[in-house]
DNA sequence: GCTATTTGCCAAAACGTTTTAGGTGGCTAT
DNA sequence: ATAGCCACCTAAAACGTTTTGGCAAATAGC
């Protein structure tokens, strides 16, 4: 197979051809510009052609040839979604489940998803390629860092895009968030107004900006409760490293003054109440679950406290947010996804009543 | 906002214009027809032209419209998935494993993911519409059942498409699987000869393929040991059922005799370790296990005995398999993907050594 | 009854490529 | 010298839509 083809070569070709607009125009003596006025709804073709049409191209099985439409409009009805290839992050459970809700949104909208990967180095030449070669109308960016070189670009480039997560440019673009601040915030105040003096927090990896919010929440409870950092020992599960919850427990537990801990994730505090256990200590446990569908974490809800948001709904407003962008041109906008609490029952919850400080708002 | 457009309704448009092939023409001087054949490596252009296009494009940062290629030569580069949304399995965990195997494949070979999904109700109207729209150039299906309705269709439209699995029809197209057949032929028969008459096979649900093909391993490896029916006892995991290893190995563990277990899935069987401690039982556990990258199960690498697959690398072999029937026209063929053994130590393996008996080679 | 407007339709251009079907000029062989 | 060939290049058609600009007939306004 010679790779620099001769004239003659044939290239493999695609399926055989189907029923175009032109077939539509002969079959109803009517000129291809009316028969695509009328399939698209304008208004300047008469009612009875209309229905002539209509009934035509669906006896005919007229389809729209999809690339001639994009050519044309420039619009392709495609989100991309470049998802970047570490061994281990490449299938994050948490990937699939804001995906699920990125596939209900776009089948909403009549979208498609276009899915690809590579390593952190060359994950932005496929931007590139994207945003030059006309293949999608916009972008979802996942899991930002702080200056995120993906969003420079999109913002160089004057793409529509929308970032799952926050991170220091924010203002400039459409965002969709779980209150990260917030959330670890209050988590920090109820184990504290319940007289918890020395709490583990096990965060994820604070290169990302979602687990650096959660710390800020946590120190700034601290601070407010009037508690010194010695108060607070934290741990971050950096990323290949499996059973993470369990490890840093261990870890953790080795100051005998811990009472508590606030977990990132309740897969690791799952992983944790093994180490837990193991140690025979009696900790209270609160934590922030994301609501795996492909889990059932039942089991556990009476043994941690926690607050939990969906990411299939955060997945299902990137969508929407980036369609109010592509089809109504509107300004882009962020989106805080709501969380709902879930206190244990023998906790005194009020604290989770009083609103944050004005000036505790965000990070 | 009307939905009838009128005539002067602005539709929202797209990115401003790209260099294009007329302007290299226009700069260079020559023709487009030159431009085009020099770009795509036609042995009917000259050395120096070939350079002189290549610098200018480079320079002038030329990309070449993806939808105007793909409307003339009917290929897209696109390979579609489609998901299907039952609100458990849209999030499988094998799914995203299987992805990113799909995802290195479809990289290296330029390719993008198409991805969708819907109700089991609607997917096929998903089909449809990309192969009359010519949205993608082939298909892969995942999860078959028996005589799965996909299947028929896209034999049907004779459209490329490759399955992740095997049914009925398998001879008539390409497919990746593991040989779920022999594994647990395999497992069953190592148990029975470590001196085990009892055993309870914990299987996923037999309305797929896969689960089905892994009952029929069970129940002739039970025949070839001159065992009856009365050996075995199979409990399925049917679908929307979390902690389902939980339970069904409760369940299982009702009837004293049994001691040992095959499950379908190392979940299940981390899951149905609980269940065997709690009963207080001594009980063999084998399992094939699917190498899911996001977990890490090494700590139970010492509990079971098991038989390891790569999902990745299924996903891999699908796309590898597309590429042979769309690129090169080969005939579509059937790839199985290797398993290796991991009996625990204190078993005596060596009837994993032995062929499989010749009738029994497949389903 | 005449003009102005609206209604319903259309021819042609445009989108940005690839492919078809040559054409030209120089070299080789006779 | 001339036929034949080869190396290099090109004009025009094609892919299947949407959009532009307009035109003719019907209706409305007076």
């Amino acid at each position: 197979m010679s790779n620099t083809p001769k004239r003659d070569d044939i290239r493999p070709s695609g399926p055989k051809r189907n029923v175009t607009i032109k077939d539509l125009a002969a079959e109803l003596g009517l000129s291809i510009t009316t028969i695509s006025r009328a399939l698209n709804g304008y208004s300047d073709v008469g009612e009875k052609t209309r229905k002539r049409v209509a009934e035509a191209a669906g006896k005919m099985g007229y389809r729209p040839n999809r690339n001639a439409q994009r050519l044309v409009t420039r619009r392709t009805h495609n989100i991309a979604w470049v998802q970047s290839d570490n061994d281990r992050k490449f299938v994050d459970p948490h990937f699939v489940e804001v995906m699920a809700g990125v596939l209900r949104g776009a089948r909403a909208g009549n979208y498609d998803i276009v899915l690809s990967g590579d390593t952190p180095d060359r994950e932005l030449a496929i931007y590139d390629r994207y945003v030059n070669d006309n293949s999608v109308d916009g972008f979802i960016v996942d899991l930002p860092r702080e200056d995120d070189p993906r969003i420079s670009y999109l913002l160089d480039m004057q793409r529509p895009f929308v970032v799952h997560g926050r991170e220091a440019r924010s203002a400039r673009y459409g965002w969709v968030d779980v209150d990260n601040y917030g959330n670890f915030y209050s988590l920090t105040r109820l184990l504290i107004a319940n007289g918890h003096r020395h709490i583990a927090f096990i965060n994820g990896d604070e290169h990302f900006t979602y687990a650096l919010h959660r710390r800020h929440g946590v120190r700034d409870a601290l601070a407010d409760s009037g508690l010194s950092a010695d108060s607070i020992t934290v741990l971050n599960a950096v990323h290949p490293m499996g059973n993470a919850g369990f490890k840093l427990t261990t870890l953790a537990l080795d100051d005998r003054r811990i009472s508590a801990i606030i977990y990132s994730s309740t897969l690791m505090a799952v992983e944790g109440n093994g180490a837990i256990q193991r140690a025979g200590r009696k900790v209270e446990v609160a934590t922030m679950d994301d609501e795996l569908h492909y889990l059932d974490l039942s089991p556990f809800a009476d043994q941690f406290s926690f607050v939990r948001s969906s990411l299939r709904e955060a997945g299902a407003a990137l969508v929407a947010e980036l369609f109010r962008q592509c089809e109504n041109g509107a300004a882009p906008s962020g989106h805080t996804v709501p969380s709902t609490w879930h206190p244990l029952p023998h906790l005194d919850a009020s604290v989770l009543e009083q609103p944050l400080p004005p000036n505790r708002r965000g990070t």
